[in-house]
RNA sequence: GCGCGGUUAGCUCAGUGGUAGAGCACUACCUUGACACGGUAGGGGUCAGAGGUUCGAACCCUCUAUCGCGCACCA
């Protein structure tokens, strides 16, 4: 056995592991295993992207439950794979090319632009894999799945073609959400609202039949005048009612227009009349579809302005457009005045620039399966934690529009729609996974879909049959909220209307049965994480200063559910300590010979200490289970850190060091089986969150013959044939306490650390005497002596402590300092026996109370007394 | 406007009806036979506010304030 470092290196022994565990194919699952599986799919990661700590904090989860499963006796899968990103990786090439050659897709045209998307993939892409390795992530690589994989892309293609034939995908002309940077359709998910600042401009449109007279409107945005095509008015807005069938001019791009009622107008805003714009606004669209309006768009896909009979503003980009269109305005006497004003736009979630409300043919999906996809969440066949966020889904999926799924973008599934070549009005189209028999005729629609519409088959296009038969439903789903609609609800439809399970069962066909939702992690002040606000620290840096395992305990120890987490290095280094904390305490048993992987514990020879270590691996053990079952990741790793460190670092090996350190062997020996039996229960509660340094540990101390990665979670101890466990754990807590208020009297004392004095506990209990010498180790005194009769003089420290009166003989006492000290005391416990007593008093409480509360209180309250009446003798003897 | 979540020690957060907790930070002492990435002791909180239910409320109910998020609106 090999002698074990003062420090855990972790940069040595991480990678030796994880290596290992690649070698023996430890992750990769077998869809014949026998055992009952266990499956989760990973969210797939950018290919081109970097890990995160929002990473770092799902996949470690995933690992956590992969890793518990596995010692559980699950056949585990754990599917990873990567997502292409259309539009993001798109646009960080374009980026790349014109910083470069300075060159646009369209100058290198659609096929040399792929071919140097795939040289850029090849080049930058799946980093995040080797980092997710590092962090110890146990996916099974042998399965690992791309989106662009000639398979699933097949399988994209497969699903357009039969939701068209169902005629649930349709293509149309409607309202879209434009990206102008992009330049292409974004859908509703994509769009964040933000509040922008702006003015609010009041312009006046001249009426036709009334010379003279102008009807004033309020607008934002002055620069789509030229596309107005009526003026609108509530029809129960009495101040107006003259004007109706009355028309206006048109004050840019002169031309009559016509003033109409609408419902759809608030009279409470601006003047109360709407300017309708139905090329450039929802609403605008919709009222001019009542009235049959015309549509003039003026703005090109890059959001410039097309519009040569106003050379002033043709060819302006729209922002600069609004200004230029707000000074002309002015000139001509027609801006009547314009206020600051803020309002809510919404922003391409990609671009980060306002999108524009366009009307443009776009290929849309109308959502089948939406009630079955509400009733398998109601129901919890489909369970999600938090449980909030079903309200949240619900009501996404009650409000449900169709989806825009095609996208002006290249990289990505190409839509299988192809357009007969000659012009007709009604435009032949067709839809197939091979192309048209007569090709030459045809025309491919550029578009591909959207990327989501390739991931919401993820959940079992990535399995092969056989895998699928055995994985799928998969177990659980941990992902962040932030995509709940994007992947989560979408992923729940596809299950349910393509039916990829083993039968048409709804519970067969769900995709998951558990749905985990993290935290988001933000900085410290609260801030998103973010590329441009430099705010996201490095996980590999962590990695290297702190271990993936203090990286993973550390995060995980803040993690809470459902909230966000606000990010704190400490917190990692606590991490790292903690990994320090349990490789010392390790290495401590190690220093005592060979451990047993099967220890025995005898139950005659287990001290009060060991029971009282046991107990409490128990209730942690109880605590961990109930918390795993609601995913409550920070509190199995609280529980663990406060049972390790307090319980079995700070009482229970100080307190049997005793024993240990002794020359009876009976007493040396349990001692040291039931230190193997607490670290073999510790060390597999703790492998899913630390995988390499708990297998380390294990290995050294050589605790089991195989890896630590499949052996069973410890099984509570059953105490066996041992005795008065409650009596022998008062006796322990009693011990505690006194060792406490021992402590405390040496500190108040001023007496240093290291100077060793003497204790006389004054006691007729005759049974702690073999308890001496581990009261007296804990409380690092010379010398500690039992004295029924002790007569202390006046001065002498006092504690009273369950076990009898401590003294603290000091050769001079400070009758001052204790006077004091005794003062302070007595006031104390004289308060808290007052509350305890009063609410004693109180008849209510003693009748309704439970009566084992009540009994509590009287205890505590006859303790306080007998307390309080030594401490005033003490006192007493100090005048 | 509708909905969701938060507000507990200087900081990050636990705590679902019975004497307010942890870690960090802070103060004092200490290199003692696993660990200074450590040990011991200590200071520090009218649990956002107000009302209610209850013998008893951080916890349940109502309202208010405040922060964050989602949806809708956004001329």
């Amino acid at each position: 056995m090999a002698e074990l470092p003062k420090r855990y290196d972790p940069k040595a022994v991480e990678p030796k592991w994880y290596q290992r565990w690649l070698d023996n194919r430890d992750f990769v699952a077998n869809p014949e295993s026998s055992k009952p599986p266990f499956s989760i799919v990973m969210p797939p990661p950018n290919i081109t992207g970097m890990l995160t700590l929002g990473h770092v904090l799902n996949d470690t989860i995933q690992d956590i439950l992969a890793r518990r499963a596995r010692m559980q006796g699950f056949e585990v899968l754990w599917l990873p794979g990567m997502d292409h990103a259309g539009i993001g990786t798109q646009t960080a090439v374009e980026k790349y090319l014109r910083r470069t050659e300075n060159k646009t897709r369209h100058d290198l045209g659609r096929e040399e632009f792929l071919r140097r998307v795939l040289e850029w993939q090849d080049k930058h892409g799946g980093i995040i894999i080797e980092q997710l390795k590092r962090l110890g992530c146990s996916c099974d690589w042998s399965r690992q799945r791309y989106t662009l994989d000639d398979a699933y892309a097949a399988a994209v293609q497969r699903v357009f073609v039969e939701l068209y034939d169902k005629g649930l995908i349709y293509r149309g002309r409607r309202m879209i959400n434009w990206d102008p940077a992009a330049q292409t359709a974004v859908s509703d998910e994509e769009v964040i609202s933000k509040a922008q600042k702006g003015y609010l401009y009041f312009v006046r449109y001249e009426i036709v039949e009334e010379p003279g007279n102008f009807l004033e409107i309020a607008t934002t945005r002055p620069e789509t005048i030229m596309a107005d095509t009526a003026m609108a008015f509530h029809p129960g807005d009495k101040r107006y009612l003259n004007l109706l069938g009355k028309h206006v001019w048109r004050p840019l791009a002169r031309e009559k227009i016509p003033i109409i009622t609408d419902e759809a107008i608030d009279p409470e805003f601006g003047t109360g009349i709407l300017k309708v714009t139905p090329a450039h606004d929802t609403l605008d669209f919709e009222i001019g579809e009542r009235h049959n309006l015309a549509i003039i768009d003026l703005l090109t896909p890059a959001g410039r302005v097309n519009c040569p009979a106003v050379p002033e503003l043709h060819g302006l980009e729209r922002f600069e457009a609004r200004k230029k269109a707000a000074e002309l305005l002015q000139e001509r006497g027609l801006l009547a005045k314009a206020e600051p004003y803020e309002n809510n736009i919404g922003f391409s979630d990609r671009s980060d620039v306002p999108i524009e409300p366009r009307l443009s043919e776009q290929w849309f999906l109308r959502y089948p399966k939406t009630k079955e996809a509400l009733a398998v969440v109601r129901d919890h066949l489909i369970r999600f934690f938090p449980a909030h966020w079903e309200k949240v889904y619900a009501q996404w999926l009650e409000n449900i529009r169709d989806w825009c799924i095609s996208r002006q973008v290249w990289w990505g599934h190409r839509i299988p729609a192809w357009y007969r070549k000659e012009k007709s009005e009604t435009c032949e189209i067709y839809v197939g996974l091979e192309p048209p028999p007569d090709p030459e005729n045809w025309i491919q629609d550029e578009d591909t879909v959207d990327t989501w519409f390739s991931s919401w088959l993820w959940a079992y296009e990535i399995m092969d049959p056989q895998t699928r038969k055995k994985f799928y439903p998969t177990s659980v789903l941990v992902t962040g909220p932030d995509i709940i609609f994007f992947w989560v609800a979408r992923m729940i439809i596809a299950g349910l209307e393509f039916k990829p399970g083993k039968s048409s069962e709804i519970g067969d066909n769900i995709p998951f049965h558990h749905v985990f939702f993290t935290s988001i992690i933000r900085d410290s002040q609260g801030r998103k994480m973010s590329k441009s606000l430099g705010n996201s620290p490095d996980p590999l840096e962590l990695i290297d200063k702190y271990g993936a395992d203090g990286l993973r305990f550390g995060l995980m120890r803040i993690a809470p559910t459902g909230q966000d987490i606000r990010f704190d290095e400490r917190q990692i280094e606590e991490g790292r300590n903690f990994a320090t904390k349990l490789w010392n305490v390790a290495r401590f048993r190690q220093m005592h010979g060979p451990s047993d992987a099967a220890p025995q514990i005898d139950a005659q020879a287990l001290s009060i200490f060991g029971v009282e270590v046991l107990v409490r691996l128990n209730e942690t053990i109880d605590a961990i289970d109930s918390a795993y079952r609601e995913y409550h990741f920070n509190l199995v790793a609280q529980h663990l850190y406060s049972f390790v460190w307090s319980d079995y670092c700070d009482w229970f090996v100080e307190a049997v060091k005793t024993d240990i350190f002794s020359e009876d062997e009976t007493k040396k020996k349990s001692a040291l089986a039931a230190m193997d039996l607490v670290l073999s229960a510790t060390l597999r509660l703790l492998h899913p969150f630390m995988p390499h340094l708990t297998e380390e540990i294990w290995s050294l101390l050589a605790l089991g013959r195989g890896s630590i990665q499949f052996e069973a979670p410890p099984e509570k101890f059953a105490f066996d044939g041992v005795a008065n466990v409650v009596e022998r754990r008062q006796l322990v807590s009693a011990i505690y306490e006194t060792v406490q208020a021992g402590r405390n009297l040496r500190s108040a004392s001023k007496l240093p650390s290291n100077r060793k004095i003497r204790f006389i506990l004054r006691t007729n209990n005759k049974s702690i005497s073999e308890q001496i010498p581990t009261l007296s180790r804990l409380l690092n005194s010379e010398e500690l002596t039992l004295n029924p009769s002790y007569t202390a003089s006046p001065g002498t420290p006092v504690a009273i402590t369950p076990l009898g009166e401590l003294f603290l003989a000091v050769s001079a006492g400070d009758q001052v300092r204790e006077r004091e000290r005794l003062d302070k005391e007595i006031a104390r416990i004289d308060e808290e026996a007052r509350t305890v007593a009063a609410k004693l008093q109180n008849s209510a409480f003693v009748e309704r109370a439970p009566a084992a509360v009540v009994e509590e209180h009287r205890r505590r309250l006859n303790d306080l007394n007998a307390q309080l009446t030594k401490l005033k003798q003490a006192r007493e003897a100090l005048n």
